[in-house]
RNA sequence: GCGGGUGUGGCGGAAUUGGCAGACGCGCUAGACUUAGGAUCUAGUGUCUUCGGACGUGGGGGUUCAAGUCCCUUCACCCGCACCA
């Protein structure tokens, strides 16, 4: 914006500077880790520090815990508000396979720049606690709790298919492939075994799903992680095979319609395909199981809109009516689901319907109620055609089914989930390296405690071993150990740690970060455990928050930590977007660069406007117009108390003066309870009430004045540290006590009531606060303005609402 | 398809238990001050109006003295999951 100088009242480059100097060279948001104090505990998602520095929605959240963070300073709290770098990652090993160079200077360098600009955005962290996921001590613990989780069986080995991107020249994860690209650089994905590191994070599905009850946490990301555990009840079937001395298992959550069960299906990499297919069949059964081969996810998933599938020739035994079923293989059944197997009930399922249409199969009614000749019917009703269950309802006639099947030996109750097992390791250099050794005769230890962390190596250069194993595979001098007791070669594990795993437990660190001898004491976790507020992007519902609470749970269980979540309170604030309302993209040439903003509206403003741009979850488009707005609020509260000669303006009073009473109260109680509920923009327009109602008074008290200011610094604290300055102090306003309002200046003498006739407002009159319901009735019967709409009317009824209004029905 | 959410002026958004719809900001209009104004200050700004008032919170219906708020129904958009048996 041009003409930015001529309207300055305060020089934000000058003062902003001249605060964030004073706020690191005193440690003024020093944490003190056992204060007497009560704790709260302030926490950012801590971000990623790419190559491209901030976003203006990095400060967003930052912004809404800083404000948190301060106000909570000044209401006596000991505040633990931290940042730290969550900086291994592709992108840094991907820029040292391109230029050769180290993703230690590359992330260092990333790390630099964001740090400054953090800083110049005035976040009040303790820079002692400053964390870096690839610091070699923060990894040794991240590497530590890997061990922990190997000895308790919670870390294995698997061999499974997954996703090699030969592009990337690594293995990425179910969530990190979109549409069969990578989600990073969208190159080809395809599916390769291999042997794989998995985490058994299914073991605590049942507790993940449970304990989301009792955390503050938005409803619909609760929701998320419900549905991503995906736990159903049902029942295990076993079938047998016609003709073979196999069985095998399907998993149902319908057991009740096991009399409609007319066909089964096996996922074509169910291990009995080719065991059982017929020799008629086998010709027809390879050419399908190949085709399911080289499609890609995509058109296995999203496009298989007409299911596929072939006849295998074989037979099952429906175990309660004894009639053979065809078992088909198809690929509308996962084999990463419940057994990679189902019975098949076209008439009650909208899937199995559809298969037996297209390839003709029986369809039987069990359960009454719908038209299976149109569709399936999946609802409730009276069991039909099913012997000993005939006439009971679904509820019933489940259990009844589970019952008569564990009693025959053929099958039992089950709970399935939709959560598989975390694939744990990455074929990268940039990450933290898996702390085991795999020895010559075959066996496998984890590296000795003592000697951890298990470094990285420096490695000159960084490129793809070829075999899918890490770079790590090209450095022999890593790689190779012998063991010192009894000369027995080795081989370190070359995979790493995917980057979920320096977050899963980085708000620990900041509680004790120096901590040589434990991840932290547990004396020091026990007083700031657990965190008040975590605020962070909702593009983490799941994953993240996911893998940290299962970490978090395993390290309760092994008596590290002693709350069962980490994250008692959460938020996700929304997006910032472009200002044609789309998202900010280079492509699209709409990014704002905080740098930019700070330069010439300053941080004040920057943080002021994100603030104010609307309730913190929506996602709003960014606005010059409204950036200039929010200048303009903080220059006219700075005019509104200096005067052009820099000196306090005559306005403010030092007498205890009434004036602005009733506005200063009323400010300072919805500013404190809108910013301990995250309605910041509410809270702000309130502030900008109190200013124009300071512009419209002759006198402003001076002790009103500093309550204001200091209401106004969480959200711009470099102007209000400047006023308070001003105002003659000489300490910090961030220890500065908040304002608390005076409920008796709240309430007015005279009330306006609003007059009514058929529920419109005809008239309003000014009454005292304490009238009784009679005499209000009689002063609006009196009113002058109401004679005229009561006239020729007949009063029916007469409603007040003391202190509110008063309501004739007439006609 | 399933789950979650959102619809209020020209725009971003406010509105305890149902009780004056549109706080605050942006934009716009007029005036003041000015060589000047994309600065600042003052006033105005939902729509229509016969200036009495009428209408107005995505659409339709209902409950109520009174509905943005409660109930039913319908539409649109956003987010997540997506053959999960």
């Amino acid at each position: 914006m041009k003409g930015r100088e001529n309207q300055m009242s305060f020089n934000h480059q000058q003062i902003e500077k001249k605060w964030q100097q004073h706020w690191l060279e005193n440690k003024t948001f020093k944490t003190d880790t056992f204060s007497d104090k009560d704790k709260f505990y302030a926490l950012d998602m801590f971000p990623y520090p790419s190559g491209v520095g901030l976003h203006v929605g990095h400060p967003e959240g930052y912004t809404a815990t800083d404000i948190l963070s301060r106000m909570k300073r000044m209401q006596g709290y000991e505040v633990l508000h931290p940042i730290g770098w969550d900086a291994f990652g592709l992108p840094a090993e991907q820029y040292a396979i391109d230029t050769g160079n180290s993703p230690v200077e590359f992330t260092a360098k990333n790390v630099a720049t964001f740090k400054r600009q953090i800083q110049e955005l005035g976040f009040s962290y303790d820079w002692d606690r400053e964390l870096n996921t690839t610091d070699p001590n923060y990894y040794k613990w991240t590497q530590w709790i890997f061990i922990k989780l190997y000895e308790k069986g919670l870390a294995y080995i698997d061999e499974v298919a997954v996703n090699w991107c030969p592009a990337l020249g690594t293995v990425l994860a179910n969530e990190e492939v979109i549409d069969g690209k990578s989600e990073r650089g969208g190159h080809p994905v395809i599916r390769k075994p291999m042997k794989q590191w998995m985490l058994k994070i299914t073991a605590y599905a049942d507790r993940l799903l449970e304990d989301l009850d009792e955390l503050d946490w938005p409803d619909s990301l609760k929701e998320m992680q419900r549905n991503w555990i995906g736990r159903s009840e049902g029942a295990e079937v076993t079938f047998t095979i016609d003709g073979h001395d196999e069985d095998f298992t399907v998993f149902t959550t319908r057991p009740d319609t096991l009399f409609g069960a007319t066909y089964a299906v096996l996922a074509p990499e169910h291990p009995f395909v080719k065991k059982i297919t017929t020799a008629e069949q086998k010709d027809a059964v390879d050419a399908y199981l190949n085709e399911v081969e080289t499609k890609s996810d995509l058109e296995r998933t999203d496009l298989a809109k007409d299911k596929t599938g072939i006849f295998t020739g074989a037979y099952a035994i429906n175990p309660v009516t004894n009639e053979k079923m065809p078992i088909w293989a198809a690929d509308y059944v996962l084999m990463s689901y419940g057994t990679g197997a189902i019975m098949a009930v076209p008439a009650h399922d909208e899937r199995d319907f559809e298969f037996a249409k297209k390839f003709d199969l029986p369809i039987k009614e069990v359960v009454a109620g719908g038209d299976i000749t149109k569709e399936a019917y999946t609802g409730d009703g009276e069991h039909v055609n099913s012997e000993f269950l005939n006439g009971l309802g679904k509820d019933e006639a489940i259990s009844k089914m589970i019952d008569w099947l564990v009693s025959e030996g053929k099958g039992e109750k089950k709970i399935t989930y939709r959560l598989r097992d975390w694939l744990f390791a990455r074929q990268r250099y940039w990450g933290e390296p898996i702390p085991i050794i795999h020895w010559e005769d075959g066996s496998m230890t984890t590296v000795p405690e003592e000697e951890l962390p298990l470094e990285l190596p420096f490695m000159s250069e960084i490129k793809p071993s070829g075999t899918g194993e890490s770079p790590l595979a090209n450095n022999s001098d890593w790689v190779n150990v012998v063991d010192p007791k009894t000369g027995m070669k080795g081989r370190r594990e070359t995979n790493t740690m995917p980057q979920w795993a320096g977050s899963c437990w980085y708000f620990l660190r900041y509680i004790d970060p120096d901590n040589t001898e434990q991840l932290a004491d547990p004396e020091a976790l026990k007083e700031w455990l657990p965190i008040d507020i975590y605020i962070g992007g909702a593009e983490h519902a799941v994953l993240h928050l996911l893998y940290a609470r299962f970490w978090h749970k395993f390290l309760y269980d092994i008596g590290v930590v002693s709350t069962k979540e980490p994250f008692q309170k959460l938020f996700n604030q929304g997006m910032i977007l472009g200002e044609g309302n789309e998202k900010m993209s280079k492509s699209k040439g709409n990014v704002v660069n905080p740098d930019d903003i700070v330069v010439s509206h300053g941080a004040d403003t920057l943080r002021l406007y994100e603030m104010f741009m609307g309730p913190l979850d929506a996602s709003v488009a960014w606005s010059t117009n409204g950036l200039d707005g929010a200048r303009r609020f903080l220059d006219r509260t700075w005019r509104l108390f200096i005067e052009e000669d820099g000196r306090l303006s005559e306005k403010v009073v030092e007498n205890e003066a009434a004036d602005m009473d009733k506005v200063y109260n009323e400010t300072v109680k919805k500013v404190t309870e809108d910013f301990e509920n995250l309605h910041f923009n509410t809270g702000i327009s309130q502030m900008m009430v109190f200013i124009n109602e300071g512009y419209k008074a002759n006198r402003i008290p001076k002790n009103y004045v500093e309550g204001f200011v200091k209401l106004l610094s969480p959200v711009a604290p470099h102007v209000a540290e400047e006023l308070w300055e001003k105002l003659g102090h000489t300490e910090s306003i961030t220890y500065a006590a908040w304002p608390v309002y005076d409920e008796s200046k709240l309430v007015e003498d005279e009330v306006e009531v609003v007059l009514q006739v058929m529920g419109k407002v005809r008239s309003k009159i000014s009454v005292p606060a304490d009238i009784s319901k009679e005499d209000l009735e009689k002063a609006a019967q009196a009113d002058e303005g109401m004679k005229k709409w009561l006239e020729g009317k007949t009063i029916r009824k007469v409603i007040v609402v003391p202190g509110k209004l008063v309501n004739f029905v007439a006609n």
